[in-house]
DNA sequence: CGAACTTTTGACAAGCATCAACACGTGTGG
DNA sequence: CCACACGTGTTGATGCTTGTCAAAAGTTCG
């Protein structure tokens, strides 16, 4: 049994929690063929206006998706992490809309997209699975307009806190009280529509009522419930389920693997 | 044949100009059971936290998605018009993670979510125009997202209209120069992130520019080049395809039905 | 004709942007 | 090993865009 097999483990976990997919069907998605590839912090995945014919999920580290106006403003619309696919969207229509790039050194399973098409028409359940995923991702773009668009300096950032740690608990990556922190305090700006000297000053007001810990490259959260009010922070639109299956894939790993 | 049969056609013709549909597949999209129903502006299509087993297609006004925060301020996410499906992303979740209300009074075409799920079954094609429909309805939030994030009052507004007039054009509902304006200026508010006050002021100074006539429900767009500079406009991410696919399908029709 | 909503206007305040400079850590080359 | 450049974080002064509050005028509709 080659290692390879382990690889796309994380992408098949994140789609069984999204939608119930028997052992056919998980085994399909981690024999998918993918060529593994480390990138640095700051290279494209996809680039707006382009057609990418790659698609590939996300082993380790963090990416983000962001587009420029006219007058070169940046803004970041969302962040992939460990488990996430990119580049789907953009392979199903003709040209991207928008750039992806890694946020830190990463690591990636490139898959090509034919096999990506197979296996949809071959189980049309990791289909739906993959859907789902892509409306999600709609649900948290939502929720990224309505964080610039409504909230406050101090709400903005305290949310993409919470999102973040959320998230990665979700995904098995960390606690959630505690996680290594991939942006700079500029890319923050972008993420939330201020400028990076609002976000300085704003980061010190969090740090100072005690709601967070921040240095560099890793963020403490003393009291994920205190930040979550003090960031109007809700989970429903994560549509996390709340019970854990990560359990259950386990099992299918092991029946699968000794 | 049923009048009936002609209900679905906006939603056909919107698939296919997505994805090339085949005769039999545009035609099982457009005989799939419906109920026509009238709403009053303001009635309620989706309701965030509720799971929602309709999914319905707009047929004429609009609708359009909001959410609000914990205090209460609102935020429009996105505008629906003609051909547009409601719904359906809610259908697929547990639970909807926003409203959609009609915007205007509208005509809607509901239909079982049973029935659309069988008709992706039995027609993978369908099942694939609708998801790239729902990644281009991603592309708008993105797009939204930068709006709200980075432009400035005068730059926001000017987009939104933009965008309507190009997404009615593409739709066959207006020439693009001239359409019904469905929105109030505190809608317009909410949809930009701006206060009611503030959009009464920029929509005077795009008065006197010259670059809208816009009187209770209809606005004006002379050049509407000049809107989409002032507004900071692309249409890249509207993703339409620059060829009119609309003659085609009417000689389907024509075929169908005479 | 009055009630309710929408648009418009004015005065004022505040959050946030802008500009500029400096501190700090890190890696690189002389 | 130091000097230097570079990216990042921090601070201060200033001003503009935008929000807030309040009230009046216009509009729609029963």
């Amino acid at each position: 049994m080659a290692p390879h097999a382990f690889v796309l483990e994380p992408v098949a976990r994140k789609l069984s929690a999204r939608r119930r997919l028997s052992f056919d069907e998980a085994k399909a998605v981690k024999l998918l063929p993918c060529k593994e590839a480390s990138l640095d912090a700051g290279s494209y995945l996809v680039r707006e206006g382009e057609k990418s014919h790659v698609c590939c999920a996300l082993l380790s580290g963090f990416t983000y998706q962001h587009k420029s106006t006219g007058s070169g403003a940046r803004q970041i619309l969302a962040i992939q992490l460990r488990g996430d696919l990119i580049g789907l969207p953009n392979a199903m229509l003709e040209c991207a809309d928008h750039n992806v790039q890694a946020l830190s050194r990463i690591k990636v399973a490139l898959i090509p997209c034919q096999a990506v098409a197979d296996l949809i028409v071959r189980h049309p359940a990791v289909g739906q699975a993959l859907w789902a995923e892509s409306l999600v991702d709609a649900s948290l773009l939502r929720e990224w307009i309505l964080n610039v668009g409504q909230r406050d300096a101090k709400q903005r950032i305290a949310h993409l806190f919470c999102e973040l740690a959320l998230r990665q608990k979700a995904a098995g990556i960390c606690s959630g009280s505690d996680y290594a922190w991939p942006m700079t305090q500029e890319q923050v700006a972008d993420a939330t529509g201020m400028t990076p000297v609002h976000v300085n000053r704003t980061l010190q007001r969090l740090r100072s009522d005690g709601l967070i810990t921040l240095t560099a490259s890793m963020i403490r959260i003393p009291d994920l419930e205190a930040l979550e009010i003090a960031g109007d922070f809700s989970r429903g639109y994560l549509h996390q389920s709340s019970t854990e299956p990560a359990v259950e894939i386990d099992d299918i790993d092991r029946n699968l693997y000794l």
